[in-house]
DNA sequence: ATGGAAAATGATAATATTTCTCATTAGAGG
DNA sequence: CCTCTAATGAGAAATATTATCATTTTCCAT
């Protein structure tokens, strides 16, 4: 399995390092999103000791490669999660206690190709991908008002 | 004008003063969203020295307040908009050179609709806004290929 | 296999953004 | 006008991210 993205850095003129291929491994593990520091310490935990450096270094780098994508909640640090796990998948954001859901299967593709229709004839832009944030109230704080 | 916010400042119990009174003035002219410096900046800009300590307390005062909500472009800064202009209104943010395009008037009263009552029923999470940030390239870089 | 060029890494310094501290100032109700 | 308390300014501190540079590693051609 490691032999697959091994092929994938080589296609892209990248070298196939320990640390990097680790950092992928992390994302196809944890099948979420995971702030830089949330990387570093999975690798901790696996034993692979990876510099802070590098860590963002791969992770901007995964973001180029079009593995990744950045998300953010509002809480100081860029998450990050890889787009192939990502389609269709969205967040909901509890304004109390900062909780995220992440929420998948959202049938939405009228909807997200009448926009993509309009943004090109509208500003001519070319909408790659999107995300949608919902803010509000997660059960446990509706329940402790 | 100022007389309608120190009005609601008051009936939050918090005193109007000239610092508050002058950021949400900021937000009402400039009609978009800003970073804390960019807030910083167009204060200069009117002679009003207002410490950056305090730019900060007061974004956050009208983020609880509900006036203000925060979005993020994946620059490394927080950016702010008041809510009230931020109705349906989205963000097309272009992953070339960063841009950020608003879109306005988005007919998806429907479409947010449904998912607000999937999200009750599915999650228990009742959803009081939501925010759509489009990923791709903006005309000028479609040029520049 | 081995050597060498180029890329990647680690450690740490530097930068950028946001939050905290605390002494001083100023708003609002009496 | 006085007093209580919240708000402010200035700067220190905390956090997150990026840059620097000497050293190590990958990978391709030999």
């Amino acid at each position: 399995m490691q032999e697959r993205w091994r092929e994938v850095f080589h296609s892209f003129n990248k070298k196939a390092t320990p640390s990097r291929c680790a950092i992928v491994e992390v994302f196809e593990e944890k099948k979420k999103h995971l702030s830089a520091e949330e990387v570093y310490e999975c690798l901790r935990a696996k034993k692979k000791k990876v510099g802070m450096a590098t860590v963002y270094r791969n992770l901007d780098l995964l973001l180029r490669m079009g593995i990744l994508r950045k998300v953010n909640f509002g809480d100081g640090k860029e998450h990050y999660e890889m787009i192939r796990q990502a389609l269709q998948h969205h967040h909901l954001i509890c304004t109390r206690c900062g909780e995220v859901i992440d929420c998948g299967d959202v049938e939405d593709a009228t909807f997200f190709e009448r926009l993509r229709e309009d943004f090109a004839r509208k500003y001519r832009f070319s909408v790659a991908s999107y995300h949608v944030s919902f803010y509000g109230l997660c059960a446990r704080c509706q329940d402790d008002l």
